[in-house]
DNA sequence: AGTGGTTCAATGGTCCAACCAATTTCTGCA
DNA sequence: TGCAGAAATTGGTTGGACCATTGAACCACT
């Protein structure tokens, strides 16, 4: 019935200085990178401890908002508005075969969903930034004689944040750390993600010429590939190297 | 060229910290509601100082792992193991129907896969179990003449237990989170969610009778029908009362 | 001019010892 | 037995101190 009582805030200091600290930025117009005042002063211009500031950017470090560099200063991470609505997202990923395929089956879903979006919504400049990264990768690929995570990454990461949506990119992210957090060598196979390299090119061309539907089978495609190297890799070792 | 030369990392006293609590909590198969030892005893036993055992703290806190409780102490909140990985969602907030539909397009990416894997995958108990949470949720309907947010959501969690994939549920279950903080009142449409009812039935229909691409397709509209009251409420009170 | 070493102030990281505020537990009276 | 008040427990806050790292200024030497 009284559902809607929230407990009321006696103390809330924290909270409190995050607040004025979000004030602050937004006031100051500080952006990505930007040395934000000392512990030491926000203490004293917010007549709190030294302490409770330090909870305070604890909390906002956890977030990833900011950087604390000792003997430094503690710098802007990312942009920071007073509105901001953050959402803690803990994964408990087994480390073996089946956490690596749960991994693939969110991209699946993700990838394919963002690659439809983002021929929808992309406009010029993304899509010029998504060639770019796609120009890279083959490059690396020519070069190295082999896919390069790095380049293959940044070209995937493009694509996310032209489907007009954060969370994409956010959540995909998490995707890829936890897939790559027991993948340091390629699992016994050796030309791990060669069968992808193709559908890159054919993904790009399907978000360029408007066409959702034929993005989204492509991003399928590429994702089966990576599945089939999985299940080789893991065919090849019988995961016996758990870490 | 030397790319593979991470700073060394010589003080990390709070990771230090939770690393031992981790353990801890595992050794002691401490699970959700059950309170862990007191600051200062953490002090003690670790060698650390009571202000370095609140700052790790602090990070639990802020990653919702952990309620801390003046006068009564530290209570575990989820489930905790060594190997976790967190991922802070932020969603840029500024506008309100941007961010719900932020999360309803995630949604429709997940809960449609999750839906096509479940007609896959479940299990003879765990279609009982989807069909037993349908029943509950249309009665509620019945009962109450409308959609129950409850009863709702615990369908698709059974869908997405059955999945076979515990990555479907802990994501969805962040999107659903943020979706209804955003959502404190209804947006002014009175039978928000009414048009979803249907589909529940028809996607477990189509799960039952392992046909994932119907449970797709099904999905989807479910979403679609979200979506569209979604926008009717924008346009209603054209987002005036910004929280 | 430039390279490397030294000094020194600024800054985050840690520690300590109190005290405050909310909660829980205990105690003693009716 | 029941209950109000005292006492102990526990997280929240404060202030002050010191350590470790950083970065800039300065200096000596080539």
């Amino acid at each position: 019935m009284t559902d809607l009582l929230p407990p009321i805030q006696t103390t809330a200091r924290d909270d409190a200085v995050l607040k004025a600290l979000a004030g602050f930025v937004r006031q100051e117009a500080l952006g990505p990178g930007e040395k934000l005042p000392t512990e030491r002063i926000l203490a004293e211009r917010l007549k709190v401890s030294r302490n409770t500031v330090r909870e305070a950017l604890t909390r906002w470090e956890g977030l990833g908002l900011v950087e604390r560099r000792q003997g430094s200063g503690t710098y802007l991470k990312a942009a920071v508005s007073p509105d901001m609505l953050h959402m803690p997202l803990t994964l408990a990923g087994g480390n073996d075969f089946a956490g690596l395929m749960s991994t693939l089956e969110i991209r699946r879903a993700l990838e394919a969903e963002a690659a439809a979006l983002c021929a929808i919504r992309a406009g010029k400049a993304e899509l010029a930034e998504i060639e770019r990264k796609l120009d890279l990768m083959e490059e690396a690929f020519q070069t190295r004689a082999g896919m390069s995570s790095e380049e293959d990454w940044e070209f995937h990461q493009a694509v996310f944040r032209a489907s007009g949506n954060p969370l994409f990119e956010q959540i995909i992210a998490a995707m890829y750390e936890m897939f790559h957090r027991f993948w340091e060598h390629p699992l016994g196979v050796r030309d791990f993600g060669h069968a992808s390299f193709p559908y890159h090119r054919t993904i790009f061309n399907c978000i360029a010429a408007r066409d959702p539907d034929g993005a989204r089978a492509e991003a399928l495609k590429l994702i089966a590939t990576v599945e089939d190297d999985l299940k080789r890799g893991a065919a090849n070792l019988k995961l016996s190297d758990r870490r």
